[in-house]
DNA sequence: TTCAGCAAACTAAACGATTCATCAGGGGCT
DNA sequence: AGCCCCTGATGAATCGTTTAGTTTGCTGAA
């Protein structure tokens, strides 16, 4: 059993013949030290590999410089990403990140707030769980004065800062896009309307069809229940056999979209040709389908930097975050499924 | 600025008018308490919301309760995987985890275990960057008496335990049911030799061969030198101009398989009939391409789950881990591009 | 010469929980 | 009655660092 004990403070003190209280000012370059007394310490520091206690610092300052994070689903090229953001953010910023996943549950959710303050992180960044609809357990947070950062999917009534994805644009774009390369019957599988997201999406689209002079079909638009691609594959076909079938599709997520094209190559309907196909997410898979898959990227990595930025900002300043919401722009990125020229 | 004050175990005693240790020992039933104290300061701690400091509680007992997990990319099927395995396990047990990404680099691996250090976790997990071939950073935290478990990338000359996957098992599985179905010529696009899940997969595929009483070309193994899709596409390209071209192939990763594919759909190769595929990972994306991939699922989940399991014994048991290896089963998921029948 | 002023160092308290060593009091035993 | 032992409670030390408050000693001006 190694347990090489860890020189402290008092070590210094003693074999320097100063107090620990000069030597702990000495390191942290405090007012009031001569600088001789400074290069000393801080030598002696460096020879002797001092490592401050974390906990006791954490314990003594009332703050661990580790923030929380936690998101639905893990292994997800979403949220995989914001984390990765939010990971080089706080590294950069000196922070560490503890991270949990709730599995789309509340329960789960409300046990990780409850880990988050029991493990004291100094705020927290937190994308909702769809069970998710009011934000008590985030309130508890919030009366410890530690500050949260909603991101993605947020709920607007809870007084604190929000980092969305801009999709209102990002569906506006994707579709006159598609009008671009000369689509004229633009359908749009959307989703949940209880959903921000979704919401946005569709209001994007149909902004977007207004603004080129087109008219929005009610029967061009199909609201998905659980996003899967089973449902873009059965919903394509209902599309497919209406008396005037799209030209296009528009769809909520490349995961549908996936659904999508895959009935479109069994009826050997040509992508793009016949039809056109934009996604939005963006996700890997999106260049390695055939036809590659146009999609909107959500800059995920973006979301995640910029989420951790507010929080560590909010720390910095000492203020309790402002109820700001952010808008992180989209990436249009053209593939084959919508390139007809 | 809320920051309602927390009640500490201080005031606990204060308002009972008992010792301050009395009001601990009670709340973690130690012995030599009455029955009648304890219920009386659970009943007040519980009333009034008492919840113990953890720092102050870390710092006492040297203990975080937190682990570290370094892994080299996170947005990745595997790697998230990982993860979420191994935060499924340590939630189990009363753990939170500290994630870090290395982005494949040594120096931010040695920054990353710097910062679990710093951090006081109890001990880590870690898969290594493809630049490590010391472990001085490791051994750094095994001297401080925190254990470290090493996963899928590991040193073998690094004593801790490690978890890797059974990749010998995976190949000759995968390589077995090509052969079942009734390929005859099997290449194998392998990796670099100096990384051992290459060298054992490829000794999977040997022994497969060899056991079916298939005889093993040279020319039918082709070392990838980034694995990449690209890599995949132009083997794939270089295999089908052999004189005696095979028909199959057993790829070292999904995206290599992927590259292969898209080279023989260009060439209007029928998967499976002409020539089939198998790759191994097992990425989401095998469901997707057309026709669905075949592959070696490497059960990132259980590896992360298993890893942290490890840990948590070796933490509770005292005993910093032995040097044993644990091999992950994988599972052969059979999908289209390698079924014939 | 004396003392205000200042820099540099020190002492000690504090953070909140745990735990070792101690103590009071009561019951049982001789 | 005297002694021991046991139970239930207490006091105080401790973990390593930060920091408010104080002291020391020196310089330079009155």
């Amino acid at each position: 059993m190694p347990d090489k004990k860890r020189i402290t403070l008092k070590d210094i003190a003693k074999d320097l013949g100063i107090s620990v209280s000069t030597a702990s000012r000495a390191l942290n370059s405090y007012s009031g030290i001569s600088d001789d007394t400074i290069k000393l310490v801080k030598d002696y520091a460096e020879k002797h590999n001092y490592v401050p206690n974390t906990m006791a610092v954490n314990f003594r300052k009332n703050k661990t410089l580790t923030l929380g994070l936690i998101v639905p689903e893990l292994v997800h090229y979403f949220f995989s990403s914001v984390i990765s953001g939010a990971l080089a953010e706080a590294k950069k910023r000196g922070y560490t990140v503890l991270v949990s996943q709730t599995e789309e549950l509340l329960k789960n959710e409300i046990y990780a707030a409850r880990t988050m303050i029991a493990s004291s992180v100094d705020g927290i960044m937190i994308s909702l769980s769809n069970e998710t609809k009011d934000g008590d357990h985030l309130k508890e947070l919030l009366e410890e004065g530690r500050p949260v950062v909603q991101f993605d999917k947020v709920l607007d009534d809870l007084p604190t800062a929000k980092v969305i994805v801009d999709d209102f644009n990002g569906a506006y774009n994707a579709v006159t896009h598609l009008i671009n390369q000369g689509y004229q019957s633009i359908a749009h599988l959307n989703g949940h309307q209880d959903v921000n997201n979704s919401v946005e999406r569709l209001r994007g689209y149909k902004q977007a069809l207004t603004d080129a002079g087109l008219e929005t079909k009610d029967e061009y638009i199909i609201h998905c229940h659980d996003i899967s691609e089973q449902e873009g594959y059965d919903f394509t076909k209902d599309l497919m056999q209406l008396p005037d079938p799209p030209d296009a599709i528009f769809c909520i997520t490349d995961l549908v979209a996936m659904g999508s094209m895959k009935f479109l190559k069994e009826k050997e309907v040509k992508i793009p040709d016949q039809v056109g196909i934009v996604g939005f997410s963006n996700w890997d898979m999106a260049n390695f389908v055939t036809p590659t898959l146009s999609s909107v990227d959500q800059q995920a990595f973006k979301m995640g930097e910029k989420a951790c930025q507010i929080l560590i900002d909010t720390l910095k300043t000492g203020e309790l975050g402002k109820d700001e919401t952010h808008l992180i722009p989209t990436e249009l990125i053209v593939r084959q499924s919508s390139k007809r020229d």
